[in-house]
DNA sequence: ATGGTAGAGTGTCTA
């Protein structure tokens, strides 16, 4: 079975390359992030058209997730249990859905940004990361896994520039500490191993053609249970999916399941 | 420190 993640930046914008992506890459189950769609704007004919079923979980302009699957989809989740506004079916939140999948618990997952360390957002994030690893604990022992843009670059070769982003979000101890918490809790990162870097990026920002000159950030990571993770035989970035006109500014994170 | 681009939707907000 192929696992896919990708940060879409607007669903309907991007539905000729996510359905082009699909069929080059043959892939079971896509998580998407940042839709920017309500559900009912999701474009599905094409999708349906490919043999997809769409689970959508979207209220406002940034954010927004779904997953699309080829296998099966069920007991669809939109948010965890504890998340801010979980239970509210009108809560102003889409960062989060889960759904079963082919046997496999997948999460697909908007991570806050943070904007910056002095915001409310950034405690915001750590919160919401807290309250996501505290629900993940109880998902550890089936086949799980955490997809989508965690907004969180662990490592210093991570980040293209790390004097720029010194004093920024994404890279400072306390988000990197939640990442790791992830890590010690027993999931593991299924893409690195098979993507070492330095300079491997999932995403790139539109400004000042940060993609050429590869200036980009490795924020978007498949972390799985250890069952999961046990299965995984492969795994990929497809960073020609960021090239030309019409690109996200992130790139597909794939995976390969036994 | 600022500004550059892209996408939501028409005012700016978000990333």
């Amino acid at each position: 079975m192929r696992l896919a993640t990708w940060n879409v930046n607007s669903i309907r914008s991007r539905i000729d390359r996510v359905e082009a992506f699909l069929e080059r890459h043959d892939v079971d189950v896509l998580a998407l992030q940042e839709t920017k769609a309500k559900d009912e704007q999701i474009p599905l004919m094409g999708l349906q058209a490919l043999g997809y079923e769409v689970a959508a979980a979207g209220t406002n302009q940034w954010n927004g997730v779904a997953i699309i699957s080829r296998v099966g989809l069920g007991d669809v989740q939109v948010g965890f249990p504890g998340m801010p506004g979980w239970g509210d079916p009108l809560a102003p939140e889409s960062r989060a859905i889960g759904a079963t999948c082919g046997g496999v618990r997948i999460w697909s997952l908007y991570v806050p940004n943070g904007r910056k360390v002095d915001d409310p957002h950034y405690v915001y994030k750590l919160d919401w990361l807290a309250r996501l690893r505290s629900a993940a604990t109880d998902w550890l022992a089936d086949d799980t896994v955490l997809v989508g843009d965690w907004n969180i670059a662990p490592r210093d070769e991570d980040v293209y520039d790390m004097a720029a982003f010194a004093t920024d979000t994404h890279v400072t101890p306390r988000e990197r500490a939640a990442f790791q918490g992830f890590l010690d809790d027993g999931y593991v990162d299924v893409t690195r191993e098979f993507t070492p870097g330095p300079k491997v990026y999932t995403y790139w920002d539109y400004y000042r053609q940060r993609f050429e000159r590869n200036r980009g950030m490795r924020i978007d990571f498949l972390l799985g249970s250890p069952s999961l993770a046990s299965r995984v035989t492969g795994a990929s970035i497809d960073r020609n999916e960021r090239a030309g006109q019409g690109a996200s500014d992130h790139a597909p994170g794939i995976a390969d399941l036994a």
